[in-house]
DNA sequence: TGTGATGTTGAATG
DNA sequence: GCATTCAACATCAC
């Protein structure tokens, strides 16, 4: 599920619940998601440490041990997190289980298995590697629109590139086309300044706005462009038709006649 | 029952 | 080098 906000909600919960605490030991279901490490390693390294600290860039999201490692969460499609006592039943799809001290469980849970779990020992250097941009609630207009200069590719290209900007994903990429009233597949030589800055501001806008108020797919502002309108040949803002299209491989969802397709190329 | 899915990566192509 | 498309990953839900 999870695109920036749903990851900063998990990093939430990272705090509220094992954050400052022993890790007792884990026990590992399913060690495909391990990127980096066997069911034993990965256990044996986070057994007897403490968590000290979180921190997260884009989608990915980092639990800092008290030896200096870390370990990445990045909870691909449909990553989850559950925190339950030693009394409760496993929930569905648990892939690990790091167990507390007190003996309260937290499980790390994925039906589809592309989540990456990743021991790191330099995480400067880890980032650096991945080449992945700044985070999209972090990043200035200024460097934003540094970004897009001499650019030909798509918007939504664009959005969804981790190493420009890092956590925006398929929905909240049609969220911010559909705001700025900007076609998806207009390309960015096409676009004005004033439509670029149009485009960080509701990126701003609409990441700042989930982050404070929406946990997950849920509760979201109800004029929201996936709310309302996420339905093929639903009748849009502006007697505007909602449109499906594959854009950047992704599908894409937009309003035929409400937003504008720019271009210089076609 | 076949098809597509909120993500990432790497190969192939233009 | 840049941009795009596709396949793969593994499994579930519709």
């Amino acid at each position: 599920m999870p695109e920036l906000p749903e990851v900063h909600t998990f990093q939430q919960i990272l705090n509220k619940t094992i954050l400052g605490q022993r890790i007792q030991q884990v026990v590992v279901h399913d060690a495909k998601i391990l990127r980096n490490a066997t069911a034993e390693t990965f256990a044996a390294a986070l057994a007897g440490r403490t968590t000290v600290d979180t921190s997260r860039i884009g989608k990915y999201t980092f639990l800092h041990l008290d030896n200096g490692q870390f370990v990445q969460f990045h909870f691909g499609m449909t990553g989850d997190l559950h925190f339950y006592n030693r009394d409760e039943e496993p929930p569905r799809f648990e892939r690990f289980t790091v167990v507390l001290n007190d003996g309260m469980r937290l499980g790390y849970c994925c039906s589809r298995k592309f989540s990456r779990i990743v021991l790191i020992d330099d995480l400067e250097q880890y980032v650096l590697d991945k080449n992945l941009g700044e985070d999209a609630l972090v990043i200035k207009a200024q460097k934003f629109l540094g970004l897009m200069e001499g650019k030909r590719t798509r918007l939504k290209a664009f959005l969804l590139d981790q190493s420009k900007t890092a956590g925006i994903g398929n929905l909240y990429a049609d969220e911010i086309c559909y705001q700025t009233k900007i076609h998806p597949a207009s390309t960015l030589d096409a676009l004005s300044r004033e439509q670029k800055q149009a485009v960080f501001k509701a990126m701003h806008d609409i990441l700042h706005e989930a982050v404070n108020n929406a946990p997950s797919y849920q509760d979201y502002p109800e004029n929201w462009f996936w709310e309302k309108w996420r339905h093929e040949g639903e009748v849009g803002p502006e007697g505007s038709v909602v449109k499906v299209i594959k854009v950047a491989g992704r599908t894409t969802y937009y309003c035929e006649g409400y937003q504008t397709l720019f271009t210089n190329t076609k």
